[in-house]
DNA sequence: CTCGATTTTAGAATCATTCTAATATAATAA
DNA sequence: TTATTATATTAGAATGATTCTAAAATCGAG
């Protein structure tokens, strides 16, 4: 199981935001940090073999609780999990379900609307667009 | 069972977009349209207790893929509906789920983001955010 | 090293959503 | 109108992602 970031970098990520750094979690988050594929928990267990489902489960709660992973609605009934490294949003192609990683727009204009408008402490949120390939036009 | 929007313009809006407008589609168009609540598939088929919950879904898919209805993802495990009358975006407060329409915002210049960066047609979007309220600071 | 709190685990349970296939209905044409 | 046909509705069964359970293992503070 090679860790491709360093076991110490982990280990702090993990307890800075209070979580006890397990071996799963440690082994879960490099694994998210190190895949661009926004993985369902099904794809994760199936390559993290040793690692129980209800492990990944709980660890991608624990990660997302903190910040660490956000979640995808791609539209195929199964949630898919993104390490969430810098700020970006996502699209989504509808037809063929690819996801893209994009940052070109600054959300913090939408973070401080949508202050002001509800008067909560903003800890977090989804951005998605769903698009279709001009090239598939009927 | 009141109809809060006229009949006929139920229908038109079903068959502009290529649905037949069956009595089902109708009552479940027109309570969505005059209900503020972003009820789940179980309250609308609890409400309207003459549509069989199969009918609710079946519905909702296709007022989804006409855009006349968006989802909502809550995080409590069930997906929330919304008529999508006039551009807006969720805020939704984790701890009591309470969801806020809010428009302050325009998202436009995301659109044209996303298209840039993807080549595709945007189609849809879900643009959730997260907060706590200030008050429950612990 | 000890100990308590937390985590992991396999398997069972849950339940929102989808599927099935039989019946009913809307929209079109005659 | 009425006939026709594709489409929609329905009850109930099936599905499957996710959560739960409770017993065993492990982390990390002291």
């Amino acid at each position: 199981m090679e860790m491709l970031m360093p076991d110490q970098k982990l280990r702090n990520m993990l307890q800075e935001r209070g979580l006890k750094a397990t071996s799963q979690r440690m082994i879960i988050l490099d694994y998210l940090m190190s895949h661009k594929t926004h993985p369902t928990a099904e794809m994760i267990h199936a390559d993290l073999q040793s690692i129980s489902l209800a492990t990944v489960y709980n660890t991608l709660e624990k990660l997302i609780e903190t910040g660490l992973v956000v979640v995808i609605d791609v539209n195929d009934d199964k949630r898919h999990f993104d390490y969430y490294g810098k700020p970006h949003y996502h699209i989504i192609n509808q037809e063929t379900h690819e996801i893209i990683d994009a940052n070109n727009f600054d959300v913090q204009p939408l973070i401080d609307a949508a202050r002001k408008a509800s008067g909560l402490n903003i800890s977090g949120y989804h951005i998605e667009l769903y698009g279709i390939d001009p090239k598939d036009a009927k």
